[in-house]
RNA sequence: GCCGCGGUAGUAUAGCCCGGCCAAGUAUGCGGGCCUUUCGAGCCCGUGACCCGGGUUCAAAUCCCGGCCGCGGCACCA
């Protein structure tokens, strides 16, 4: 029986069981497992090695939003610096990240520090050493490996409790150097990947040569992630963690802790990359880049760079990110935002707040002849719907009595096209016939001033200034290059405090600087 | 190579656990219309997808098997 008999046969039985159901109109995120209001803990733990990117917003706002705004619970935020030979921590980091969490309205009730928590760290590794559920492995990495491939106990695996925690105190004095000793963990020898087995929980770092920045040289034996992340989530109440997938493999060897010291784990979810088609996020990429180029790049801030830092100085909203990671939600997959998506988002929130400018680029002059005197000086509102924003008097070019404007060179190349002639509107000000005049310049003749005219002769509308306007450079950002835009704007910009502006007809730009002479832009997006 | 996860329109996402309300919803993009101070916004209409092949079933996007493709991990990094 195919569909629709069936619907047929059913509407005769059980009409009621067709009955249009209502959909959902805002999408939600789906609930946590084993999550009660005011009982969640998240949070969001990032490596303070280099500031924060889109990809990470992923963590720190889903984490914020399950575990502030839905759930009412807790939200802690940890810097883990526990490696500080190989991915070293920044010191302006601890600071920027803040920044950058706060720009995104991101609220933390606690944070934590791992590298001022050594003492935490060294007093469960005993424990651990104690119900025997970890070892002191003296074997070179070469040897371990060996070991571990044929799924054999290394011979330093079953050491007693005592022998081992004496070994462990050697460690702490320095009697060890680099790569002499290891604290790992007993997990299944049998364990189908391999990469789990007996994982490393401690490591001896020289710290006369590799100095952390928050502790010097004050500790040389310091926990690898899996140790300290492990043990801070359990000492810290985390009840959800909300972390990227690349961490699957690393909670099943957190598993294998959590039972050696009867712990329960928390609850897990595992989410895909966040990318951002044309931009780069890789930190290492832009590091490398800010510090080939240091005069090509502003640093980690450049609006080229898919940081927070630098989509903030791009134009882009906080709301505008906090939507995207909430409509991306916590799919296992990894999802590739286009710069369309995010400017479209960008655009709605920025419409109504935004004061309209005309921008006239690569401009021609054009005198209207029989131009009624009044057109000389004219009111126009910033903005069509909302009046709040004000308006401001464009008034024209006084040419010998004869009332001009500049127009874009190629508004005027496209109107005219092959022809002599064609009908148009000035943006506010009047309908007019522009004609060829001159060598490659233009006139135009005064037909009207109505819009209603304009729209019965169905006539496009562009964009004009006139005598009070200034230069104005609009940078527009390329993949790695700005492509540049020179031409005049309205001189109320230099006057007006506003960050961005809705440049009519040419898109959304932020102000980067003024001079009394003009002003230099960035452009956002359409 | 080994271990693991996943594949819904151009992009992103809903539905998959608990098969039938899905001839698949939403956003963005694209095409058209209305409105308008714009090639912006808003409103309306339209366009466009279940990776492939088998199986189970009256019925499969949903369950099972195989293939293909993508991603992650295989560190004394986080």
């Amino acid at each position: 029986m195919d569909t629709s008999s069936q619907r047929a046969l059913l509407n005769e039985l059980d009409p009621s069981a067709l009955a249009e159901k209502d959909r959902e109109e805002t999408k939600e995120l789906p609930e946590l497992p084993n999550a009660s209001i005011g009982k969640v803990v998240t949070r969001f733990a990032p490596n303070p090695d280099y500031v924060l990117h889109l990809g990470n917003a992923r963590p720190a706002v889903l984490s914020y939003i399950y575990g502030k705004e839905i759930y009412r619970g807790k939200m802690i935020l940890r810097f883990e610096d526990t490696d500080p030979r190989i991915k070293r921590p920044l010191p302006e980091a601890y600071i920027q990240i803040k920044e950058d969490l706060r720009w995104l309205g991101v609220k933390w009730d606690e944070e934590y520090i791992q590298s001022l928590r050594m003492e935490i760290y060294y007093d469960l590794a005993k424990k651990l050493m104690e119900v025997s559920g970890a070892y002191i492995d003296l074997c070179s990495q070469e040897e371990f490996r060996k070991y571990r491939s044929s799924r054999k106990p290394c011979p330093h695996r079953e050491r007693s409790p005592e022998d081992n925690l004496e070994l462990f105190d050697k460690m702490l004095s320095g009697h060890f150097g680099e790569g002499e000793a290891v604290v790992r963990v007993k997990t299944d020898l049998n364990d189908p990947d391999p990469s789990i087995v007996d994982w490393v929980a401690f490591r001896i770092i020289d710290t006369d040569r590799y100095p952390h920045p928050l502790t010097g040289d004050r500790y040389i034996v310091w926990p690898t992630y899996n140790f300290a992340s492990a043990v801070d989530d359990k000492l810290m109440g985390v009840t959800h963690i909300l972390r990227a997938r690349e961490h699957q493999q690393n909670t099943k060897k957190q598993i294998y802790l959590y039972r050696h010291l009867g712990w329960r784990y928390p609850e897990v979810i595992h989410f895909g990359r966040l990318k951002l088609q044309g931009f780069i996020l890789s930190k290492s990429r832009i590091k490398k880049l800010t510090e080939r180029y240091p005069d090509r790049f502003s640093g980690p801030n450049d609006p080229r760079f898919g940081t927070l830092a630098g989509l903030r100085e791009r134009g882009i909203l906080a709301e505008t990110i906090l939507e995207i990671v909430r409509d991306v939600g916590i799919k296992p997959t990894d999802a590739s935002i286009s710069w369309d998506n995010i400017a479209a988002l960008n655009r709605k929130k920025l419409d109504y707040r935004s004061r309209r400018l005309m921008y006239v680029e690569d401009p021609v002059k054009i005198c209207i002849e029989d131009a009624p005197r009044e057109l000389s000086s004219i009111e126009a509102r910033y903005h069509p719907d909302n009046d709040k924003l004000g308006s401001r008097i464009l008034k024209l070019i006084d040419n010998d009595g004869k009332l001009c404007v500049y127009v874009s060179r190629s508004d005027i190349d496209r109107l005219l096209g092959g022809g002599d002639s064609a009908k148009v509107r000035f943006m506010e000000l009047a309908n007019v016939e522009v004609y060829r005049s001159g060598e490659n310049g233009a006139a135009a003749r005064y037909i009207s001033r109505d819009l209603d005219d304009a729209k019965r002769m169905r006539l496009k509308i562009i964009q004009w200034v006139g005598s009070n306007s200034v230069n104005a450079i609009v940078k527009y950002p390329v993949g790695l290059r700005f492509r540049v835009s020179r031409g005049l704007i309205e001189d109320s910009i230099l006057g007006l405090n506003d960050h961005v502006y809705q440049l009519v007809r040419y898109g959304f730009v932020k102000v980067l600087r003024k001079t009394p002479k003009g002003a230099v832009l960035l452009y956002i997006h359409e």
